[in-house]
DNA sequence: GCCGACAGAATTGTCGACAGTACTATCGAC
DNA sequence: GTCGATAGTACTGTCGACAATTCTGTCGGC
């Protein structure tokens, strides 16, 4: 069979890991392989390949003899990775900081007072987007490929409540004030604002998430929101 | 077939995992898989799914069409990894500093007072899996999961360096002295000292293998020390 | 002597099949 | 009515096969 660069294998990565992360798969439930292999109209092999690549970043989890199982929600590792996202982010920024003005900071910071600006009148699915792709951006100012992926894969296990926890605070104003604190923090050089601003922000979405998780629960088993 | 509780994938997970971690498996090389196949006494498939478990760590590359690869060593990647290691390890430090005096905390200060004297007497191969088991039993008083397997998958990442790194430096005592003063501040409930110590021991480390990943390099390709 | 085309070999990509194991529903004993 | 055994079903675990692609070594042209 002919293939344009992308292997069937890649295909049932890309669906399934958003299937995924969106929980229309929900959570807990067994992941029939001969059903994934109809919808995607590929065999089975190709989908146990992928499965096997999600095992490792913890979308799914495996028991020999019974399969593949869509990973839990647990408020406790939703809160853990969290935690971790701190310490990485963290991280990332002072290592950033102590480098100075480099053209890339300066081209992030010009780009982010522009963005930022703009964000007001996004809708909610552009603001989720542009708040995780403000995050993983700055954290690549360190320019160290690790970390970012971590980082990658914490996003794709947050994304769900992440979400749910921007509509039902509803504080996006907030949440964007917070962001350019931290831009003008980061311009000014004030590496000690930054990583203060940074935490709390971080810090205050933690304590918001463990309050609404219970909310995401129920509006994930809420069929279907078509 | 019958099985006793671990699949053949698991088998193959785990050998292979091994291969690649010692470098047995020359970076970059290309991995035959009817060949890995026949030596694992297996069929391809439960390889192939190996393999793709493996890709998520890292230790593999995969390129369409053209197969598994080894993973490249990179000086830059290994001090990206020591980077991450010490934002992830001081985290955990301080959130498990925070909580005071546990019972897990007393337990892992009297295990390893105790542990750390027998030290002195112990081979080159015993002294590294410590060293490994030390921060990442530390690591795991924070019980945060999602850390302790990043922070795992880096240990994977990193052993080779970091055995030749204390193979070559020969500075067991003084990392063994590090270890017991960081043990004491934990001890003493001293937070800024224990981060302080557990910083520079990082730092250090990473220094030293800047230095000598070349000769880890040369070793690599030194055929077999057997 | 170097470069590109070409054919043959080796390797990957995907599939369908079958054996073995876990699940489910039905039935009988208590 | 509840519990446990049992037979039937559904699903996973692994394999070998074949198509498609990449690699390798040879040959001819320049």
């Amino acid at each position: 069979m002919a293939r344009s660069s992308k292997t069937t294998v890649d295909t049932a990565y890309d669906k399934l890991l958003n299937l995924l992360v969106t929980f229309t798969i929900k959570p807990g439930t067994r992941l029939n392989e001969s059903e994934l292999a109809a919808d995607l109209s590929m065999s089975r092999a190709p989908v146990r390949e992928a499965l096997n690549r999600l095992i490792a970043d913890d979308l799914v989890r495996f028991e020999p003899g019974r399969g593949f199982f869509c990973r839990r929600l647990s408020v406790q590792e939703i809160a853990d990775l969290y935690d971790v996202r701190l310490d990485l982010e963290t991280g990332a920024l002072l290592r950033t900081m102590s480098r100075g003005r480099t053209v890339e900071l300066e081209a992030f910071v010009a780009h982010w007072r522009e963005a930022l600006t703009k964000s007001e009148e996004m809708d909610i699915n552009a603001l989720v987007q542009a708040d995780e792709q403000f995050h993983l951006e700055l954290a690549r100012l360190a320019s160290n490929a690790p970390r970012v992926k971590y980082l990658c894969n914490i996003n794709d296990r947050i994304r769900f409540v992440r979400r749910i926890n921007l509509e039902e605070t509803g504080r996006y104003s907030e949440a964007l004030a917070e962001h350019a604190d931290l831009l003008e923090a980061i311009a000014n050089q004030n590496t000690d604002a930054a990583c203060a601003i940074l935490r709390d922000h971080l810090l205050r979405s933690t304590e918001e998430v463990r309050q609404h998780v219970q909310n995401a629960l129920t509006r994930i088993y809420a069929d279907d929101v078509a």
